[in-house]
DNA sequence: CTAGTGATCCGCT
DNA sequence: GCGGATCACTAGA
């Protein structure tokens, strides 16, 4: 069978944000030595009525129409953070909402964090990832490939990483764009995937 | 497993 | 004022 996406074997920030939320499944991130496999995005991107940056710039989204490579954070319902990676050029107005990391590096920080043992719920959504990984609003547009952020690529030799997408979850607008992107049969997910919609070979 | 609800803030209309 | 890229908790199938 075709796969429906193509899969990147290196990540360019300044590729469309389904492009980069795809690649970025399988990749480590950590902040100041805490976090781990990333195993679920979404895309956003300036042109779709669920994204932030669809009204144009305004203060909040401001680091979404920055330079790409950069982290855009942004408060949840008045309690949460949630951490995003901007994509396209500069002034576009596209990124990557991290939604779930399988838990690997500074696992006893993330637990006191989150005053939780259950390692499968410690980053199993948005707002969770941002409270393990200590991110906040300080954080908003700082650059990705500077401390204390650390993103790399699967260790060399590793599995190939399974990709499967189906809608976002969360929003009400363009509900039915598939951007929502996953690593198949990972317990770490935020919310299971509807079957049938693998994108990439493993 | 799914569905409903309260918490709690701020950007925007 | 409104409502949201959420979470934790409860109740019921």
């Amino acid at each position: 069978m075709s796969h429906a996406l193509h899969r990147p074997s290196k990540l360019d920030f300044n590729a469309p944000s389904e492009v980069v939320a795809n690649a970025l499944i399988g990749m480590t991130l950590t902040v100041d030595g805490v976090g781990g496999r990333i195993v679920e995005t979404e895309a956003y991107d300036r042109d779709d009525p669920a994204s932030h940056s669809f009204g144009g710039p305004t203060l909040r989204n401001a680091a979404m129409f920055g330079p790409p490579g950069r982290v855009y954070v942004y408060r949840s319902y008045g309690i949460h953070w949630c951490l995003n990676f901007v994509c396209r050029e500069e002034g576009h107005g596209a990124g990557v909402l991290i939604r779930a990391i399988e838990p690997t590096d500074g696992l006893e920080r993330m637990r006191h964090r989150r005053g939780l043992d259950d390692l499968r719920l410690l980053c199993a959504g948005p707002g969770r990832v941002a409270q393990a990984l200590g991110v906040d609003a300080r954080f908003n547009g700082h650059a990705l490939d500077a401390p204390p952020f650390v993103l790399r690529d699967a260790a060399h030799g590793g599995a190939a990483v399974v990709v499967e997408a189906g809608p976002r979850i969360g929003i009400t607008k363009a509900a039915d764009v598939p951007w929502r992107f996953g690593e198949k049969g990972s317990r770490f997910l935020s919310k299971p995937f509807r079957a049938g919609a693998v994108l990439s070979p493993g």
